[in-house]
DNA sequence: GTCTATACGCCGATAGAC
DNA sequence: GTCTATCGGCGTATAGAC
């Protein structure tokens, strides 16, 4: 758990140790000195930096919420067919969330404890609501098959993406990196596993 | 938070009660005082029944992982051509999850900061890699498609049906039950999202 | 920017009366 | 089977020295 320590650390640098440390142990399950102990410095140098705890949640999940919602401002994301884009949004969702894998784990297990945990949810909706109205064009476009219904299919479709955050590891040896992963959520959403179609 | 009390509690009753809690505010977000009021009892009576804090997540798990090796046992998982056995897996996983859902969504939530936690953990990879063979078998007898790395495959599956518990909700009006949910789960996942095959 | 020391409350759990 | 009262510890956070 201890860490070699840093010679100084920013709100910045404080964040990835303790982002690191909620994932393992959850947000309420960590205490500022499980945070203390892993950043090598004492309790009382944490608040030097940040406000406390929640203030470290805040942030986590604001840089996690950032990227998934500027996925949906890319060009390709807001300009033709309506399963392409949904295509596009699926595989940027998948890069976006491995690259920014600890900060998206973090929103995605938020409880709703706290203002912050409730805010963060609320975001999260939005972003599914948008691909969600994705989904429903595509479906009207004759392009998905409608005989899975929409709202379900689209949960489904999220649940597959953020499971990822469940046992994607980067760091072991021969791992798969975003695009590779991003091409078989792809090819697993929208063409199923079965072979002949 | 509140509810009404029960005359008596017994070990199971209470469960019910603090599943629920947990699954709200999560099991280390939960304290024996959240209980208590959720119970209409006091903290010291619910030593009365259990142990402790743990003893209840124990018994919520046990039930959850108890449901889900069942499955395994029952004869259209056992017997059969390997990609029809894994459907069927597949269903009725989804089934056992509806059915047992408030038992089966603090199994997939806990994070391994106590010995039950690992425990429940354990048994929980043992249940996924006995579905990851069955996997195996149906891509040797080329009944899955392959272009989709195996591992990768089933985790998104798992993830998929894991899901669930994110959104499920039985007591909403007009939901679906576990069967439908399993027939559509069974149809994005083995014949994909788009149309024409 | 970091430390030690400490405030003060809530934690899980127990004692013992009814 | 339930209660009130309480224990010892750990929780977040702060004060103030270096």
């Amino acid at each position: 758990m201890t860490t070699a320590r840093r010679d100084t650390y920013t709100p910045q640098t404080l964040l990835e140790v303790a982002v690191r440390v909620f994932n393992e142990r959850g947000y309420d399950g960590t205490s500022m000195e499980h945070l203390s102990k892993a950043a090598g410095i004492s309790k009382s140098s944490i608040y030097h930096h940040v406000a406390g705890k929640e203030e470290l949640l805040r942030r986590a999940v604001s840089r996690a919420l950032d990227g998934l919602f500027a996925v949906l401002t890319e060009e390709p994301a807001r300009v033709g067919r309506a399963v392409d884009r949904l295509e596009y949004v699926t595989r940027r969702t998948v890069e976006v969330l491995v690259a920014e894998l600890p900060y998206v784990t973090l929103l995605l297990r938020v409880r709703g404890n706290t203002d912050t945990e409730r805010w963060a949810m609320e975001r999260r909706r939005d972003f599914d609501h948008q691909v969600a109205a994705l989904f429903k064009e595509a479906v009207a476009d004759g392009d998905l098959r409608s005989d899975v219904e929409l709202r379900l299919a689209t949960r489904l479709l999220f649940g597959m993406i953020n499971s990822i955050v469940e046992w994607y590891r980067p760091d072991v040896r021969g791992a798969a990196d975003g695009v590779e992963i991003a091409d078989a959520v792809v090819q697993f959403a929208f063409g199923g596993l079965r072979t002949n179609g």
